[in-house]
RNA sequence: GGGCCUAUAGCUCAGUUGGUUAGAGCGCACCCCUGAUAAGGGUGAGGUCGAUAGUUCGAUUCUAUCUAGGCCCA
């Protein structure tokens, strides 16, 4: 009989009602919602409303427009974006302005690649085109893919760094630079392909075997102010090398500091070589016993002096950190011309950086013995005079790993040329640099001393890249005088047609047509005879003056910025650019903050790559998950260090998101009849237990301001996720049910909770906005459908929620707290009986509490009414005495408490669950308790 | 090889100005519920705090070295 009664009494219940999917779909469901975004113009809106705001500036870093984003991009856009987000919620005026770094080696190696073909056999202008398109194409990609993640932002009108604007921008401000005098031409020795007459660069190079002469050259020394070789007269410093044809360009000697260095006699004369290598050296040429003189720290030889074998010239001992055991002689032939770290200590060392060599890779014809020889002929005639005249001591031929041209697959070599730097301590732009450093904020804190020691350290910087597709220098030559030309009035000239018509004009038209027929140098008022500068601009320079090609430029943001966010690997790349342009040009910091997350591993922390197999791409995530759940993954990590990302860490993730969402489901049900210009119950009316939960709601809401404010999101989405399962679901949402469910529509006290539901779905929607804006934006849907809950469109255009101190009342929680405690001693007990089926649900027991704490008493003989709807139970008693039939537990948590549990007396009631002694005494409503007799009846 | 950084339960994170049995949530196991239901509730099991040595009455916390990993250089 019961069936029919039971299921007609389920109907007198309010039970949960909303069309709120449980299941998120988002894969699906993101796309329709970003459609929604764009078609309603939602960014414009936001800007709109922002207008008269106060600014906040974060200032976007440009990836290459090169290849689709990967998982590094996502987590820098992520964080870029919650941020955005959160400000503009905040109230300020918070513009993202996304940018791309489009020119450069990425682009052109790419497309040599795909085109197939060498420099040589294109036409620059030409390839320039092919190269703007392919940037193009790569923007046009990203950008969509960055749109999928949520991220607003102006994406119809992001700034390029090829744009015809931005590339004047950067012609500009490198003569900004070098008519303040930053900027000077040296020389300084690059990868050079004499196959293909061109600079490479590093991606470019290729390592293969290869077979070259190693060879042990002897130099005498010549002056020793140390004493170390006195009493050995015709002592020699032996090197040993294995590109003879550098030897012409030899300008020292390195040893190291800490080696430890013997003059020996051999048989074949006295020699100064690492103690280490001795036996080594010795059996090399054929040396049959030696005899240890002296020793030294490499330290003690910086003052010695020796001969150049051939070539009328001194070499001095220097010291090298480069130098090694591992072969050879511990001391080092240091040709400043031919090598990166022979040209490093020749900076230090202030030799010069000699290379006689021509783009073929031939010597020039001043030099002696060799002009005019290709160098790796040179080697052999170079070995032969080293040996007719008695410098060498051995020589054989050995295969080592060596750098390649990609193209033409021959043996590459190093040579000096001719190259523009921005000389950093000019103007003091070092000091002043370091000095900005100390003001800037920087997160995490670590990221000021890194920065300092690269400062402290850098050379100048070479600005020339002999490439193809980027900015030229805009520096003409007088070939009549030899003087370069950079004044105002040309770097005004050749910004014009750049503006008109891209940097490409450089290559497309003469230097007539750059700056008139009738221009003449104003060095020595020639005309007619000029020359263009070549090489293009570092694209470091590039995108480290966007503080000026777009935060000065565009008028909705400032300079300078108030946040730079970038992985750390950006304190020598672009923080760095940044950094010392601005100096030059402002002479302050771009920023006021910079922030730095750490990269992303695989789940071992491991760095993903290709061969590794370990990529986690956003594409996938997105199609498996959503782009919300990505963006979790972003909130859920603490990016100060490498973060890992997973499958195993996703789906774990999915499972948390799902609590999130459900949370908001049930409470959408359960409020689907309140209508808060009618419900609302004022704070002052609201029961204890709901303003208890909105004092948890406004302590949370503070927590999670701060954490925004200090970037921590991941302790948002933990306190959060927290609130949600510790707070709601387990305790305060469960025991609402009861209420809910059961009371009557209007009764006071359901329309008080749904008081404090409402407040908790808006604020958690609102907080969770920037981290996950497509799911609060379908939650806010469903908030809006059956009342007019919500005045604005979109979540996104809401203000954050006040959270104040007065809704915040601590000794309120204090008091739950124990409550909270004594119900979880409460269940513990349950659970024993659980398991041993004495019950099953909680409603079927009643809880008998004996106490011996009068306090504890006090406190718990107050609560006895509500206890019941707290522990979730049929029925609970307190006393200070105990009962001989009751089985007591004694609680470990607080002191003197005991708790003993028996089946609930009375009859189930059939509406409500609840055992009461009541139940089915009501004639026109059988198998039901009193208080739902009143419920149904509507009196409350 | 150098500079900087990271290392606490399967996962994401707390924590300790050095001091009794190192915490949370998730996940997992088991139980309950079937009126949040591809949901919800409860209980419980998981850690020699990367390794070693030292300082100390006592170290996960301090120092040194090492190992693994990451970024940037060389």
């Amino acid at each position: 009989m019961s069936q029919n009664i039971n299921h007609d009494y389920k109907k007198t219940l309010n039970l949960p009602q909303t069309d709120f999917p449980m299941k998120a779909d988002l894969a699906q469901k993101e796309p329709a919602i970003l459609r929604q975004w764009f078609e309603s113009d939602i960014h414009k809106k936001i800007q709109e409303k922002r207008k008269n705001a106060s600014a906040f500036i974060l200032h976007d870093g440009p990836p290459y427009a090169n290849g689709n984003i990967h998982i590094g991009h996502a987590l820098n856009k992520i964080l870029k974006d919650i941020i955005i987000k959160y400000k503009t919620m905040q109230g300020f005026s918070a513009p993202y302005i996304p940018g791309w770094d489009c020119h450069g080696l990425p682009v052109e190696h790419q497309l040599f690649k795909e085109l197939g073909i060498t420099k040589h056999e294109i036409n620059q202008v030409v390839f320039r085109k092919k190269a703007r398109k392919y940037a193009a194409k790569y923007v046009k990609i990203q950008c969509e893919e960055f749109k999928r993640l949520g991220i607003f932002g102006e994406w119809d009108n992001p700034y390029l760094t090829m744009s015809n604007e931005y590339e004047a921008e950067i012609a500009r401000l490198f003569g900004e630079l070098y008519l303040k005098g930053y900027i000077y031409q040296g020389s300084k020795p690059i990868y050079w392909s004499w196959a293909c007459e061109t600079a490479l660069a590093e991606a470019e190079v290729e390592y293969a075997p290869h077979t070259s002469p190693s060879i042990y050259v002897k130099f005498p020394v010549i002056k020793d102010p140390s004493g170390f070789t006195a009493g050995y007269a015709n002592t020699s410093i032996v090197i040993w090398t294995t590109t003879p044809w550098t030897l012409p360009s030899n300008l020292a000697i390195a040893v190291k500091e800490e080696f430890i260095y013997s003059l020996i006699e051999t048989e074949k004369g006295f020699f100064i070589v690492a103690q280490d290598l001795i036996t080594d050296f010795c059996q090399k040429i054929g040396a049959v016993s030696y005899k240890e003189q002296r020793t030294a720290k490499g330290a003690e030889l910086d003052e010695l002096v020796t001969k150049h074998p051939f070539v009328n010239r001194h070499s001095p001992v220097v010291l090298g950190h480069h130098v090694t055991l591992e072969q050879g002689t511990g001391c080092v032939h240091i040709a400043p011309g031919h090598g990166q770290e022979d040209y490093e200590i020749g900076l230090k060392y202030n030799l010069d950086i000699l290379s006689p060599v021509d783009n073929q890779g031939k010597f020039y014809d001043s030099v002696e013995h060799f002009g005019g020889m290709f160098v790796f002929d040179a080697n052999k005639h170079i070995i032969s005079l080293l040996s007719d005249t008695g410098f060498l001591l051995f020589h054989e031929d050995i295969t080592h790993s060596y750098p390649h041209c990609w193209r033409s697959h021959t043996p590459i070599i190093f040579r000096a040329t001719a190259q523009w730097f921005i000389n950093v301590d000019a103007l003091n732009m070092r000091a002043n640099a370091l000095e900005s450093v100390k003001t800037t904020r920087w997160i995490p804190e670590v990221g000021e001393k890194r920065i300092t020691s690269m400062l402290e350290n850098r050379p100048d910087w070479c600005l020339s890249r002999q490439r193809l597709w980027g900015v030229p220098i805009p520096v003409i030559k007088c070939e009549s005088c030899g003087k370069h030309i950079m004044t105002a009035d040309t770097l005004k000239k050749i910004t014009g047609i750049f503006l008109k018509e891209s940097s490409d004009a450089w290559f497309s038209y003469s230097v007539e047509q750059l700056l008139g027929s009738s221009f003449a140098c104003p060095h020595c008022s020639a005309s007619g005879n000029f020359t263009k500068e070549e090489d293009i601009i570092d694209v470091w320079f590039d995108s480290g003056v966007s503080h000026q090609a777009v935060l000065k430029l565009r008028d909705n943001v400032s300079y300078p910025a108030d946040l730079y966010l970038e992985g750390s690997d950006q304190h020598r790349g672009w923080f760095q650019s940044s950094l010392l342009t601005a100096i030059g040009i402002t002479g302050t910091a771009p920023f006021k903050t910079v922030l730095t997350h750490g990269f992303v591993v695989d789940v071992k922390g491991y760095k993903m790559s290709k061969s590794a197999g370990n990529i986690v791409s956003p594409q996938d995530i997105i199609k498996q998950y959503g782009a919300d759940i990505l963006r979790l993954w972003v909130a859920s990590v603490d990016y100060s260090g490498d973060v890992r990302i997973s499958d195993t860490i996703l789906s774990q993730l999915s499972d948390s998101y799902r609590r999130i969402r459900n949370t908001f489901k049930f409470i959408l049900g359960n409020i689907a009849d309140f209508t808060p210009e009618k419900h609302t119950v004022p704070y002052e009316s609201l029961d204890e237990l709901d303003r208890w939960i909105v004092s948890r709601l406004h302590s949370l809401g503070v927590q999670v301001n701060e954490y925004y404010e200090s970037f921590q999101f991941y302790k948002i989405f933990q306190a959060i996720h927290n609130f949600c399962v510790i707070e709601l679901s387990s305790f305060y949402l469960d025991v609402l049910k009861d209420r809910m469910y059961i009371s009557h529509t209007d009764d006071p006290l359901r329309r008080s909770s749904q008081t404090a539901m409402n407040q908790i779905l808006e604020t958690l929607m609102l907080l969770l906005a920037p981290i996950l804006p497509f799911t609060t934006e379908e939650v806010m849907q469903y908030y809006r459908k059956s009342n007019n809950r919500f005045p604005y469109d979109s979540v996104h255009l809401s203000d954050w929620p006040c959270f104040t101190a007065t809704a915040i009342n601590k000794p309120l929680e204090d008091k739950w707290d124990r409550i909270l405690t004594s119900r979880i001693e409460v269940q513990k007990i349950l659970e024993l009986y659980r398991k041993d089926k004495t019950i099953g649900s909680s409603l079927e027991a009643k809880v008998v509490l004996y106490t011996s704490s009068a306090e504890w008493y006090d406190f718990l003989l107050k609560l006895e009414p509500q206890l019941p709807f707290l522990y979730i139970v049929s029925s609970v008693s307190v006393s200070n005495v105990k009962f001989s039939d009751i089985t007591y537990h004694e609680s470990d948590k607080i002191h003197g408490l005991f708790i003993g549990v028996t089946p609930a007396e009375g009859q189930k009631c059939s509406r409500c669950w609840n055992y009461k002694k009541d139940t089915d005494t009501y004639s026109e409503y059988p198998n039901i308790c009193g208080r739902c007799v009143n419920a149904i009846k509507g009196l409350f």
